[in-house]
DNA sequence: CCCTCGCCCTGCTGGC
DNA sequence: TGCCAGCAGGGCGAGG
Protein backbone atom coordinates (compact mmCIF):
# COMPACT_ATOMS: atom_id res chain seq x y z
CA UNK A 1 0.00 0.00 0.00
CA UNK A 2 1.82 3.23 -1.22
CA UNK A 3 1.84 5.87 1.71
CA UNK A 4 4.07 8.77 1.39
CA UNK A 5 7.12 7.11 2.18
CA UNK A 6 6.74 4.78 -0.48
CA UNK A 7 5.29 8.15 -2.82
CA UNK A 8 8.59 9.76 -2.09
CA UNK A 9 10.81 6.41 -2.77
CA UNK A 10 8.76 6.24 -6.15
CA UNK A 11 9.52 9.92 -7.18
CA UNK A 12 13.04 9.31 -6.56
CA UNK A 13 13.18 6.41 -8.67
CA UNK A 14 11.26 8.26 -11.89
CA UNK A 15 13.53 11.19 -11.58
CA UNK A 16 17.00 9.08 -12.38
CA UNK A 17 14.58 8.15 -15.91
CA UNK A 18 12.47 10.81 -16.53
CA UNK A 19 14.36 13.91 -15.49
CA UNK A 20 15.57 16.27 -18.21
CA UNK A 21 14.32 13.54 -20.42
CA UNK A 22 11.86 14.33 -23.69
CA UNK A 23 8.49 12.32 -23.92
CA UNK A 24 8.23 10.75 -27.27
CA UNK A 25 5.44 8.30 -26.93
CA UNK A 26 2.86 7.96 -24.52
CA UNK A 27 0.41 5.15 -24.83
CA UNK A 28 -3.02 4.81 -22.79
CA UNK A 29 -3.99 1.08 -22.40
CA UNK A 30 -6.80 1.43 -20.66
CA UNK A 31 -8.39 5.63 -20.35
CA UNK A 32 -8.98 5.68 -16.93
CA UNK A 33 -8.44 4.68 -13.21
CA UNK A 34 -10.30 5.69 -10.56
CA UNK A 35 -11.40 8.30 -12.61
CA UNK A 36 -11.08 8.97 -16.95
CA UNK A 37 -7.55 10.56 -17.45
CA UNK A 38 -7.82 13.79 -18.82
CA UNK A 39 -8.62 13.74 -22.29
CA UNK A 40 -5.57 15.89 -23.37
CA UNK A 41 -2.95 13.72 -21.92
CA UNK A 42 -1.26 12.29 -24.23
CA UNK A 43 -1.56 15.48 -26.40
CA UNK A 44 -0.04 17.24 -23.43
CA UNK A 45 3.12 14.92 -22.62
CA UNK A 46 3.80 13.62 -25.85
CA UNK A 47 7.29 16.24 -27.13
CA UNK A 48 7.51 17.17 -23.42
CA UNK A 49 10.49 17.66 -21.74
CA UNK A 50 10.41 16.67 -18.09
CA UNK A 51 11.80 19.74 -15.97
CA UNK A 52 11.82 17.67 -12.47
CA UNK A 53 9.91 15.49 -10.24
CA UNK A 54 8.34 16.13 -7.09
CA UNK A 55 5.64 14.79 -3.95
CA UNK A 56 2.75 16.84 -2.38
CA UNK A 57 0.52 14.41 0.44
CA UNK A 58 0.73 11.14 -1.35
CA UNK A 59 0.65 12.38 -5.03
CA UNK A 60 3.97 12.33 -6.69
CA UNK A 61 4.11 15.38 -9.88
CA UNK A 62 6.22 15.42 -12.83
CA UNK A 63 6.81 19.18 -13.96
CA UNK A 64 7.68 19.24 -17.38
CA UNK A 65 8.52 22.44 -20.08
CA UNK A 66 4.46 22.46 -20.92
CA UNK A 67 1.78 24.39 -19.51
CA UNK A 68 0.70 21.31 -17.12
CA UNK A 69 2.07 18.97 -14.23
CA UNK A 70 0.99 15.48 -14.47
CA UNK A 71 0.28 14.29 -10.81
CA UNK A 72 -0.30 10.79 -10.01
CA UNK A 73 -1.96 9.55 -7.43
CA UNK A 74 -0.98 5.38 -6.29
CA UNK A 75 -4.42 4.89 -4.67
CA UNK A 76 -4.04 0.83 -2.84
CA UNK A 77 -1.93 -0.78 -5.82
CA UNK A 78 -0.31 1.72 -8.16
CA UNK A 79 3.31 1.25 -9.44
CA UNK A 80 5.76 2.46 -11.36
CA UNK A 81 6.92 -0.38 -13.68
CA UNK A 82 10.60 0.59 -14.94
CA UNK A 83 11.75 -1.00 -18.70
CA UNK A 84 9.46 -3.75 -18.51
CA UNK A 85 10.19 -6.81 -20.22
CA UNK A 86 6.77 -7.32 -21.50
CA UNK A 87 3.65 -5.02 -20.71
CA UNK A 88 1.55 -6.31 -18.05
CA UNK A 89 -2.21 -6.89 -17.20
CA UNK A 90 -3.13 -3.30 -15.77
CA UNK A 91 0.09 -1.54 -17.06
CA UNK A 92 -3.08 0.89 -18.12
CA UNK A 93 -0.28 4.27 -19.05
CA UNK A 94 3.52 3.65 -20.25
CA UNK A 95 5.83 6.44 -21.23
CA UNK A 96 9.13 6.60 -23.49
CA UNK A 97 11.85 8.42 -23.69
CA UNK A 98 13.68 10.23 -26.76
CA UNK A 99 16.89 8.26 -24.85
CA UNK A 100 14.76 4.53 -24.03
CA UNK A 101 13.49 4.91 -20.96
CA UNK A 102 9.97 2.92 -20.38
CA UNK A 103 7.73 3.40 -17.48
CA UNK A 104 4.22 2.28 -16.91
CA UNK A 105 2.04 2.55 -14.10
CA UNK A 106 0.18 -0.36 -13.36
CA UNK A 107 -2.52 -0.18 -10.80
CA UNK A 108 -4.74 -3.51 -10.54
CA UNK A 109 -7.12 -2.10 -8.02
CA UNK A 110 -7.44 1.37 -9.75
CA UNK A 111 -7.65 3.08 -6.92
CA UNK A 112 -5.24 5.65 -8.34
CA UNK A 113 -5.20 8.49 -10.42
CA UNK A 114 -3.40 10.57 -13.08
CA UNK A 115 -4.39 14.49 -14.09
CA UNK A 116 -3.26 17.41 -15.64
CA UNK A 117 -3.12 20.50 -13.88
CA UNK A 118 -2.14 24.08 -14.96
CA UNK A 119 1.31 23.98 -12.80
CA UNK A 120 0.82 28.36 -12.43
CA UNK A 121 -1.86 26.74 -10.25
CA UNK A 122 -1.24 24.46 -8.19
CA UNK A 123 -1.57 25.24 -5.05
CA UNK A 124 -5.54 26.12 -5.71
CA UNK A 125 -5.92 22.75 -7.39
CA UNK A 126 -8.93 21.47 -5.33
CA UNK A 127 -7.26 18.52 -3.78
CA UNK A 128 -4.21 20.40 -2.72
CA UNK A 129 -5.99 23.39 -1.61
CA UNK A 130 -7.02 21.93 1.59
CA UNK A 131 -4.13 20.19 2.54
CA UNK A 132 -2.43 20.24 5.54
CA UNK A 133 0.69 21.18 6.45
CA UNK A 134 3.63 17.87 4.81
CA UNK A 135 4.46 15.74 8.07
CA UNK A 136 8.41 16.20 7.49
CA UNK A 137 8.44 19.99 7.37
CA UNK A 138 8.33 22.41 9.97
CA UNK A 139 4.59 23.02 9.82
CA UNK A 140 4.17 20.04 11.72
CA UNK A 141 4.73 20.82 14.94
CA UNK A 142 3.06 20.02 18.58
CA UNK A 143 1.41 23.94 18.55
CA UNK A 144 0.13 22.97 15.30
CA UNK A 145 -1.30 19.87 16.50
CA UNK A 146 -2.52 21.23 19.15
CA UNK A 147 -4.72 23.29 17.28
CA UNK A 148 -6.18 21.65 14.24
CA UNK A 149 -7.45 19.06 17.12
CA UNK A 150 -8.66 21.46 19.74
CA UNK A 151 -12.66 20.72 20.07
CA UNK A 152 -12.45 17.86 18.08
CA UNK A 153 -13.73 14.86 19.49
CA UNK A 154 -13.25 11.96 16.69
CA UNK A 155 -10.07 9.44 17.78
CA UNK A 156 -7.36 10.61 17.13
CA UNK A 157 -5.93 7.60 14.63
CA UNK A 158 -8.90 8.33 12.72
CA UNK A 159 -7.74 12.10 12.01
CA UNK A 160 -4.32 12.05 11.77
CA UNK A 161 -5.44 10.43 8.62
CA UNK A 162 -7.62 13.29 7.92
CA UNK A 163 -5.35 15.21 5.11
CA UNK A 164 -6.30 18.41 5.92
CA UNK A 165 -4.82 17.90 9.88
CA UNK A 166 -1.69 16.73 8.36
CA UNK A 167 -0.87 15.77 4.61
CA UNK A 168 0.28 12.30 3.71
CA UNK A 169 -0.39 9.75 6.73
CA UNK A 170 -1.85 6.84 5.75
CA UNK A 171 -3.73 3.57 7.96
CA UNK A 172 0.30 1.89 8.49
CA UNK A 173 2.17 4.87 9.31
CA UNK A 174 -0.43 6.47 11.85
CA UNK A 175 -0.75 3.29 13.62
CA UNK A 176 2.59 2.75 13.47
CA UNK A 177 3.72 6.91 14.54
CA UNK A 178 0.92 6.38 18.18
CA UNK A 179 2.49 3.49 18.65
CA UNK A 180 5.87 5.04 19.07
CA UNK A 181 4.14 7.94 21.08
CA UNK A 182 2.21 5.76 22.91
CA UNK A 183 -0.56 6.44 22.57
CA UNK A 184 -3.83 5.27 22.58
CA UNK A 185 -5.57 5.39 19.13
CA UNK A 186 -9.09 5.13 20.40
CA UNK A 187 -8.02 8.77 22.80
CA UNK A 188 -10.85 11.43 22.08
CA UNK A 189 -8.33 14.17 19.47
CA UNK A 190 -9.20 17.05 21.78
CA UNK A 191 -8.02 15.37 25.26
CA UNK A 192 -4.77 14.26 23.71
CA UNK A 193 -1.74 15.90 25.70
CA UNK A 194 0.24 18.21 25.13
CA UNK A 195 3.32 16.08 26.29
CA UNK A 196 1.68 13.32 24.11
CA UNK A 197 1.51 15.89 21.07
CA UNK A 198 5.15 16.40 21.84
CA UNK A 199 5.91 12.49 21.06
CA UNK A 200 3.27 12.14 18.98
CA UNK A 201 5.08 14.99 16.57
CA UNK A 202 9.08 13.33 16.34
CA UNK A 203 7.42 10.05 16.28
CA UNK A 204 5.54 10.76 12.85
CA UNK A 205 8.47 12.00 11.70
CA UNK A 206 10.89 9.04 12.40
CA UNK A 207 8.67 6.65 11.41
CA UNK A 208 8.40 8.26 7.62
CA UNK A 209 12.61 9.40 7.73
CA UNK A 210 13.07 5.55 8.29
CA UNK A 211 10.65 4.14 5.75
CA UNK A 212 12.10 6.53 3.30
CA UNK A 213 15.39 5.85 4.27
CA UNK A 214 14.54 1.25 4.08
CA UNK A 215 13.12 2.10 0.28
CA UNK A 216 15.46 4.54 -0.87
CA UNK A 217 18.05 1.86 -0.57
CA UNK A 218 16.40 0.10 -3.16
CA UNK A 219 15.85 2.85 -5.57
CA UNK A 220 18.83 1.01 -7.60
CA UNK A 221 15.84 -1.60 -8.09
CA UNK A 222 14.18 0.74 -10.61
CA UNK A 223 16.12 -0.47 -13.16
CA UNK A 224 15.50 -4.02 -13.02
CA UNK A 225 11.64 -4.90 -14.82
CA UNK A 226 9.47 -5.48 -11.60
CA UNK A 227 10.57 -2.22 -10.03
CA UNK A 228 9.28 -3.81 -6.91
CA UNK A 229 9.28 -1.19 -3.87
CA UNK A 230 11.32 -2.22 -0.62
CA UNK A 231 8.57 -1.48 1.74
CA UNK A 232 8.96 -1.10 5.85
CA UNK A 233 6.81 -4.09 6.59
CA UNK A 234 9.96 -5.56 8.35
CA UNK A 235 9.86 -2.53 10.29
CA UNK A 236 6.16 -2.39 11.59
CA UNK A 237 5.96 -3.07 15.27
CA UNK A 238 2.02 -2.99 14.60
CA UNK A 239 0.87 -2.78 11.44
CA UNK A 240 -0.29 -6.17 10.62
CA UNK A 241 0.70 -7.70 13.62
CA UNK A 242 -2.44 -8.59 15.63
CA UNK A 243 -1.47 -11.17 18.11
CA UNK A 244 2.17 -10.97 17.74
CA UNK A 245 3.86 -9.20 21.03
CA UNK A 246 4.72 -6.00 21.78
CA UNK A 247 8.59 -5.17 22.84
CA UNK A 248 6.65 -4.01 26.13
CA UNK A 249 5.46 -7.29 26.66
CA UNK A 250 1.80 -6.77 25.41
CA UNK A 251 0.15 -8.30 22.67
CA UNK A 252 -0.58 -6.65 19.68
CA UNK A 253 -4.82 -5.85 18.96
CA UNK A 254 -6.69 -5.16 16.22
CA UNK A 255 -10.20 -3.11 16.00
CA UNK A 256 -11.61 -1.23 13.16
CA UNK A 257 -11.82 2.58 13.50
CA UNK A 258 -14.00 4.63 10.51
CA UNK A 259 -14.12 1.51 8.47
CA UNK A 260 -10.14 0.79 8.94
CA UNK A 261 -8.43 -1.63 11.09
CA UNK A 262 -6.28 -0.22 13.72
CA UNK A 263 -3.45 -2.27 14.83
CA UNK A 264 -1.98 -1.33 18.51
CA UNK A 265 -0.90 -2.70 22.12
CA UNK A 266 -3.42 -1.89 25.13
CA UNK A 267 -0.18 -2.31 27.77
CA UNK A 268 1.88 0.35 26.45
CA UNK A 269 -0.64 2.80 24.79
CA UNK A 270 -1.80 5.08 27.24
C1' DC B 1 -18.18 22.96 10.33
C1' DC B 2 -18.09 18.20 12.31
C1' DC B 3 -18.92 13.34 12.22
C1' DT B 4 -20.08 8.82 10.30
C1' DC B 5 -20.81 5.79 6.69
C1' DG B 6 -20.78 3.70 2.19
C1' DC B 7 -18.93 3.41 -2.33
C1' DC B 8 -15.34 2.61 -5.74
C1' DC B 9 -12.04 -1.56 -7.58
C1' DT B 10 -9.84 -6.26 -8.04
C1' DG B 11 -6.51 -9.73 -6.32
C1' DC B 12 -5.84 -12.60 -2.67
C1' DT B 13 -7.07 -15.55 1.30
C1' DG B 14 -9.74 -18.61 4.05
C1' DG B 15 -13.73 -21.36 4.96
C1' DC B 16 -16.77 -24.89 3.43
C1' DT C 1 -11.50 -28.54 -6.79
C1' DG C 2 -14.57 -24.68 -6.93
C1' DC C 3 -17.19 -21.14 -5.05
C1' DC C 4 -17.92 -17.10 -2.43
C1' DA C 5 -17.53 -13.89 1.40
C1' DG C 6 -14.38 -10.95 3.44
C1' DC C 7 -10.55 -7.93 3.34
C1' DA C 8 -7.22 -4.37 1.86
C1' DG C 9 -8.10 1.34 1.95
C1' DG C 10 -7.60 6.90 0.10
C1' DG C 11 -10.60 10.03 -1.43
C1' DC C 12 -15.00 11.68 -1.92
C1' DG C 13 -19.86 12.50 -1.52
C1' DA C 14 -24.20 11.93 1.10
C1' DG C 15 -26.73 12.51 5.14
C1' DG C 16 -27.41 13.53 10.06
Amino acid sequence: MPELPEVETTVRGLALHLEGERIVRVAVNRPDLRRPFPPSLVQSLTGATVTSLSRRAKYGLIHTDRDSTMIFHLGMSGRWRIQPDVLEKHDHLVLETASGHVLALNDARRFGSVDLVDSADLDSWPAFAALGPEPLGEELNPAHLARALAGRISPIKVLLLDQRIVAGLGNIYVCEALHRAQIRPDRTGGTVSRAALGRLVPAIKSVLAESIAAGGSTIRDYAQPNGELGYFAASWRVYGREGESCACGGTVSRFVQGGRSTFWCAKCQK
